[in-house]
RNA sequence: GGGCAAGUGGCGGAAUUGGCAUACGCGCGACACUUAAAAUGUCGUCCCGUUUUCGGGAUGAGGGUUCAAGUCCCUCCUUGCCCACCA
């Protein structure tokens, strides 16, 4: 037994893969290309985790593969370096997060390449390099010229303690996604990219793609497509109804109020209307000369409280509350009735108009309230269904107070005039069509808002004039340095304002008078598109030249979390889309395949996490175990996206794996006949199940077979050079420091691998990876099931092309097999080719 | 409340996609080597009864389709993840 010298082992093999420079994507035109892409990391001060070791390490492999399949590989990193943590850390320390981002990309640099991973470490991208985020103002300057871009002051979230708006898809529960604060609504005037306008393509083009279904779904349910009408209802004063009012003369038609529904068939079971507490009709009631609200006062205290609703009110009373605007109604345009009008906050303020209609006896949020408040519940939805239909029939308008269903389904109308007895899916154009509304698709997707008052971010490259209107700093002008002199401490005003660098540029360029934009990009716009710049990294004239461009994109594999299946994507999708719609690029969706992984557990299947203290470092694992055992466990404990449970017992098994190849090589000679056919056979089928299983990401399975390769070698008197090398570069994506050991010693050393200390004679990375010969991974003699009725009863060896006949009559010859038949009659005899007989008595 | 995924030995997990359930690994047991231990090797290891043989049962629970179900269909239970008043 030789001593598995792991460390030894892996720091050679490092430092001569970085002098030969072997990551290097050489560009060899005359092969086809393979992009296989990473989620790049946020450089935080923890460094690399496991969950990041799992993933890499997957693409690795890939990347690996692939190249000794014979592929161009486009294979980068680099680090999403603009962020929270490292300003938040500023502000505390006062060290500038420059400084504190390099110092993490060096430790996750360091670890990348302790694991093995194949990048070009000469050339990682940074988001926070001027050289990067030139490009990402530049596009922003071309979605700003092409109307993509639109101003806009917005009641918007804001978080009080990060001092910052966020975007829609970063609010959870009401809290803060980074630092769980509870997020206020604030007007604030910010930037927003118009990704609604591409809600369509973004649904569609998911057909297009191979992701997770469970991903797409989630993208598609996201933006949310539903088809509905907008319907305008009068509103009207009581008091002008009466003569008391001696102003009142001729109603005015101005004051509408817009609905959009899912559900125009209801339209005359609606009962009351309810507008957001933050639709501006309520706002603009005092104002309004002709609609006199009577209790005004409560109203606006309603729509305060609402805006301050604790975070504990709103998880533990779902109870919906509400007021009701006095002395107005609404008029409702199906049967003239006319309904109360209330504001409440179960109506979002972003969806749709703002408003709704409610009924109440077909949507049970509208019961929900109604039943609080004893509003009118009339049904006008007939289920098909007779036994409902009867328990309904002649209910007509019932007090709410009643005990009653809320039937949500489709069905026959009801109470509905003219359009009794039409079917509701039927009712729902012709409804809409008799009032004068339209039909049209409503999206749950917002505008993405991406300014941010922060410091450590994208400078928004934009510059008004003393009139106040917004330009773009222009190509010239790009990079839009971010300002040194700022400081950090954050005030709710972005720290860029405080720049005097920065206004002194700008009234230098411009003029007097001039003024900077003081927010930055949220940092989403920076990995909306880095995977567009890894083919071209050095290029300072274009983000990324056409001839690359067409050489690489899209992607061919991204590999990630599903955690980025909202935000991420979405925002990459959009970015190509819209890029590609300006001409910029020839492809319309960046990537082809999607996969994720799963978590890593600890040992009693906990998620790892800081403050449960459970957390595995990989440094650790590659100290104990070494970098090979480290990938390799993290491959063999699961498939990839199920989550791997982290336990260091299981690591031990593929450290003993690796160390038994080790000592194979050490004990046996190697000589340069011709395999047995047993051993033959056994590497071919070894080859197929490999390489099928690493195409379909089954790592698993394929490391299973690589063990099952070495357990049956010490059977072998002789294992022959060739069939040797072949395994070895089977294992070599895996674990690719033993494997380029373990080659380069038997390249030197013909006779005895380690007499000559295993000097570099070429990479194993370098060497073609084997393929199977169709006929050898074929058994001649196979062992055929045989059934009664179903059960095993014995087992036949027999040729593999046996055929029906032959086989039938070897397995009724069978004594166990007559033994269970019993003498009874045989009804059927089944034949699986190469597999069973089963007899049917 | 909704969506998705998953339930297989003591544990992580396999199963040619409907055809021998439990590959591979961990753990455990016995033996060998050793003064001893560790390491390593060999054999064994789903459960029950007979303990070579043989028979029965088992893939969360129950039902169904089929010659044949871990795999397909229905009902239910459990766990995890994500989204949650989207009209």
């Amino acid at each position: 037994m030789v001593k598995y010298n792991f460390s030894k082992i892996e720091r050679k093999w490092r430092k001569y893969w970085e002098e030969k420079g072997l990551y290097k994507t050489k560009g060899n035109k005359k092969k086809p290309k393979y992009y296989i892409l990473d989620m790049f990391p946020y450089p935080s001060g923890d460094g690399l985790h496991m969950g990041h070791t799992e993933s890499y390490t997957a693409s690795d492999i890939i990347y690996r593969f692939k190249k000794l399949q014979g592929y161009d590989v486009l294979h980068r990193q680099g680090f999403d370096s603009f962020g929270l943590p490292a300003e938040n850390y500023a502000i505390k320390t006062g060290v500038h997060p420059k400084k504190t981002t390099e110092k993490n990309i060096k430790n996750y640099i360091k670890q990348m390449k302790m694991l093995g991973f194949g990048y070009d470490f000469s050339n990682l991208i940074r988001t926070s390099s001027p050289s990067y985020y030139k490009w990402t103002q530049w596009i922003f300057g071309k979605f700003f010229e092409n109307g993509l871009v639109k101003r806009k002051t917005d009641e918007i979230n804001w978080c009080p303690s990060c001092q910052t708006v966020i975007a829609n898809e970063q609010v959870a529960d009401g809290k803060c996604e980074r630092c769980k604060t509870k997020i206020k609504q604030k007007e604030v005037p910010g930037w927003f990219f118009k990704i609604t306008g591409f809600a369509e393509d973004l649904i569609k083009d998911l057909d297009k793609v191979d992701w997770p279904e469970a991903t797409k779904k989630n993208q598609r349910a996201w933006i949310g497509k539903s088809e509905g009408a907008i319907i305008k209802f009068q509103i009207i004063s009581k008091s002008k109804l009466s003569k008391s009012n001696p102003k009142s003369k001729i109603q005015k038609n101005e004051n509408f109020i817009k609905v959009f529904t899912t559900r125009p068939d209801t339209l005359f079971g609606a009962t009351y209307l309810v507008l957001a507490p933050e639709h501006k009709f309520v706002a603009s009631l005092p104002e309004n000369n002709d609609l006199m609200i009577r209790n005004h006062e409560d109203v606006k205290r309603y729509i305060e409280r609402a805006k301050n609703k604790t975070e504990m009110e709103r998880l533990e009373s779902k109870e919906k509350t509400g007021v009701k605007l006095e002395g107005l109604v609404a008029i409702n345009p199906a049967n003239g009735e006319k309904i109360p009008i209330f504001t409440a906050d179960y109506v979002l303020g972003g969806y749709g108009t703002g408003a709704i209609m409610a009924v109440p006896a077909h949507d049970e949020r509208d019961f929900e309230f109604a039943k609080k408040y004893n509003l009118p519940v009339r049904e006008v939805i007939e289920s098909e269904n007779k036994e409902q239909r009867t328990r309904n029939r002649e209910q007509g308008t019932r007090n709410s107070k009643e005990d009653c269903e809320v039937y949500v389904g489709s069905g026959i109308l009801i109470n509905s005039g003219k359009f009794d007895g039409m079917d509701s899916e039927e009712a729902k154009r012709a409804i809409t069509e008799f009032i004068g509304g339209k039909m049209t698709m409503n999206y749950r997707l917002r505008d993405w808002s991406i300014s941010r008052q922060r410091y450590w971010g994208c400078p928004i490259p934009i510059v008004y004039s003393p009139e106040g209107e917004a330009k773009f700093v222009g190509e010239e002008n790009l990079p839009w340095l971010l300002p040194e002199d700022v400081n950090f401490t954050p005030t709710g005003e972005a720290p860029l304002a405080k720049s005097k660098e920065l206004k002194k540029r700008t009234e230098k360029i411009f003029g007097k008078g001039w003024t900077p934009e003081a927010d930055t990009m949220d940092t989403f716009v920076d990995s909306s598109w880095y995977f567009l710049r890894y083919p071209d990294t050095e290029n300072e004239k274009e983000f990324c030249s056409k001839e690359k461009l067409k050489r690489w994109l899209p992607v061919d594999l991204y590999i990630g979390g599903a955690e980025h299946t909202y935000m991420h994507l979405l925002y990459a999708r959009f970015f190509v889309k819209a890029m590609h719609g300006m001409g910029l690029l020839e492809f319309d969706e960046p990537f082809i395949k999607l996969r994720h992984q799963g978590m890593v557990l600890d040992k009693n299947g906990v998620k790892m996490s800081k403050s449960k203290g459970n957390v595995v470092n990989p440094n650790d694992m590659v100290k104990k175990f070494g970098a090979d055992a480290t990938r390799m466990y993290m491959m063999f404990a699961g498939p990839l996206e199920e989550d791997v449970t982290w336990n260091e017992e299981g690591v031990k098994g593929v450290y003993r794996f690796l160390e038994k190849i080790y000592n194979l090589f050490q004990n046996f000679k190697f000589p340069t006949s011709n395999a047995s056919k047993e051993l033959s056979r056994l590497l071919h089928k070894t080859i197929k199940g490999v390489t099928e299983d690493v195409e379909g990401l089954k790592f698993n399975t394929a490391i299973s077979k690589l063990m099952i390769f070495i357990n049956e070698c010490p059977r072998h008197k002789v294992l022959p050079r060739e069939a040797m090398e072949k395994f070895l570069i089977l294992l070599s994506p895996f674990a690719p420091f033993i494997a380029e050991e373990l080659f380069n010693a038997l390249k030197s050393s013909p006779s005895s691998p380690f007499k000559k200390g295993g000097e570099p004679v070429e990479s194993i990375f370098n060497q073609k990876w084997p393929k199977y010969d169709p006929d050898m991974v074929k058994d001649e003699m196979i062992e055929i099931v045989a059934q009664v009725n179903g059960k095993v009863r014995d087992k036949i060896q027999a040729p593999a092309d046996i055929s029906e006949e032959e086989a039938k009559e070897k397995v009724l010859a069978s004594e166990k097999i007559q033994k269970h038949i019993g003498g009874k009659e045989i009804k059927k005899i089944i034949f699986i080719k190469g597999r069973l007989v089963n007899i049917v008595v």
